[in-house]
RNA sequence: GCUGGAAUCGUCUAGUGGCAAUGACAAGAGACUGUAAAUCUCUCGCCUUCGGGCUUCGUAGGUUCGAGUCCUACUUCCAGCA
């Protein structure tokens, strides 16, 4: 079972230490979205300096390129990309729901891939497999997205979830099995192992299962319940798309969940809103794409909001982007500088606006882990929110 | 000097009798939440009560119901010949 402490709480807030095989979390903690094994524009160096604790993989992308065997060959994600730190992967249910075109049956998905119009199909087996294979810390269970926000397309979606949640946690824990037998294998026969296989694989892998249910809190709390039953190591939370209402479905959610097991809020965290009512309503880990996306689009957070490095009133400005901020963007170069890097459209410009949005997402999680600590996060929940987005 | 060719929005470009006029780039702005995203959308002659109105395709005339498109002259540029 996927070690958790809690070193103190407030409310349905937590902060606390996930240990996994490749070390600690600190949470709540904003995890980088690395779809296809890295972050956008960014290196792994660059990822760890920011101060990225974790990242967060996917596996519709993985499977089809590079395909999930050569990932297990390489000794698994971590090794393959060399981020020597804990890894996620997500199951491809989000992004194969996102494809046009997906045939869905009680036996999992056909779709077509994105890149050749290859015919694929993944079932909560093979993504089990898929994310076995690829080797992170932990994996989502393979779930059912709504194809709508009506209330029956939502209910059957978390059903097809649920039913596909048991069958996720019976090729797990099938897989966890095969996986330290070949490991204590490889021991007894020579010690060490070769770079072939299952046998070199993290033999500790854990499995979250994720709780769908929409805006619907009457089946949050059924999804909730049904997950909880089910024993996994800890819980996506899905299917939400803005801050508006999630504090009550959080706080339907998490007050059902174990409190003892993490929770991971997936997809959230493009608005600092997200991270403060999420963290606050007991979320641990969060993931987004907003950061890094909105940052090669030249949208860049600063504590007043989001500015476009673009316009041409930054044209003239040598001031650094935030004064306060002790990201590599921010402590060398100006606005004006990134401006020009902008309009000439040179790869620097998204390297440098992403480690600075990767930051700033990481840093304020960080700084909300620290105010639930020293018993400040009302005030600096209200002086950021604020002062961000310019409300009294 | 002669003979050809060309002049269209900031730039390049489409356009050979019904056009405020094509496309690209540039410019200006917006969007982006488990990444089919280094992507996408809008504006880009002037005015507008969003119906439309006005002024435009080197310059000046002309033909025509109607001209960026045809004719004449001029100006500038390019190529070849001298």
């Amino acid at each position: 079972m996927l070690k958790f402490d809690i070193e103190k709480r407030k409310g349905l807030a937590r902060v606390g230490v996930i240990h996994t095989p490749h070390g600690d979390i600190k949470t709540p903690a904003f995890v980088g979205a690395a779809t296809r094994a890295t972050v956008k524009a960014l290196t792994m160096k660059e990822m760890n300096e920011l101060g990225s604790q974790a990242i967060l993989a996917n596996t519709y992308h993985l499977v089809l390129r590079p395909g999930p065997e050569l990932i297990q060959e390489a000794g698994g994600i971590a090794e393959y990309s060399s981020w020597h730190k804990p890894t996620f992967t997500d199951s491809g249910g989000f992004q194969i729901f996102s494809l046009p075109n997906v045939k869905i049956n009680e036996n999992g998905v056909k779709f077509k891939s994105h890149i050749d119009g290859a015919s694929l199909e993944m079932t909560p087996e093979s993504s089990m497999q898929a994310q076995w294979a690829i080797g992170a810390d932990i994996h989502m269970a393979f779930d059912h997205l709504a194809k709508s926000e009506s209330y029956e397309d939502m209910k059957t979606a978390m059903e097809r979830t649920h039913a596909w949640l048991d069958r996720c946690v019976a090729e797990h824990s099938r897989l966890n099995e095969k996986v330290r037998k070949q490991h204590c294998k490889t021991i007894r026969d020579n010690g060490s192992g070769s770079r072939n296989a299952f046998s070199c694989l993290p033999y500790e892998q854990y499995l979250y299962a994720v709780v769908q249910g929409g805006t619907f809190n009457d089946l949050r709390a059924e999804s909730a319940k049904y997950c909880a039953s089910k024993n996994p190591d800890g819980f996506g939370i899905g299917g939400v798309f803005t801050a508006d209402g999630m504090d009550e479905m959080l706080k339907t959610v998490n007050s059902i969940l174990p409190e003892d097991k993490p929770r991971h809020l997936l997809g959230m965290g493009q608005e600092p809103i997200d991270i403060f009512v999420g963290a606050e309503y007991g979320c641990d880990t969060f993931d987004c794409v907003g950061p890094t996306r909105m940052a090669r689009n030249g949208s860049l957070y600063t504590n007043d909001g989001r500015i476009n490095i673009k316009n041409a009133k930054f044209a003239h400005d040598f001031t650094p982007l935030m004064d306060d901020c002790d990201c590599e963007l921010c402590k060398n170069y100006t606005r004006a500088y990134l401006h020009h890097l902008f309009k000439t459209d040179e790869i620097t410009a998204k390297v440098l606006a992403s480690i600075h949005n990767e930051h700033f997402v990481v840093h304020l999680t960080d700084q909300i882990r620290e105010s639930l600590l020293n018993d400040s996060f009302d005030e600096f929940k209200k002086t950021f929110l604020a002062r961000y987005y310019n409300t009294k």
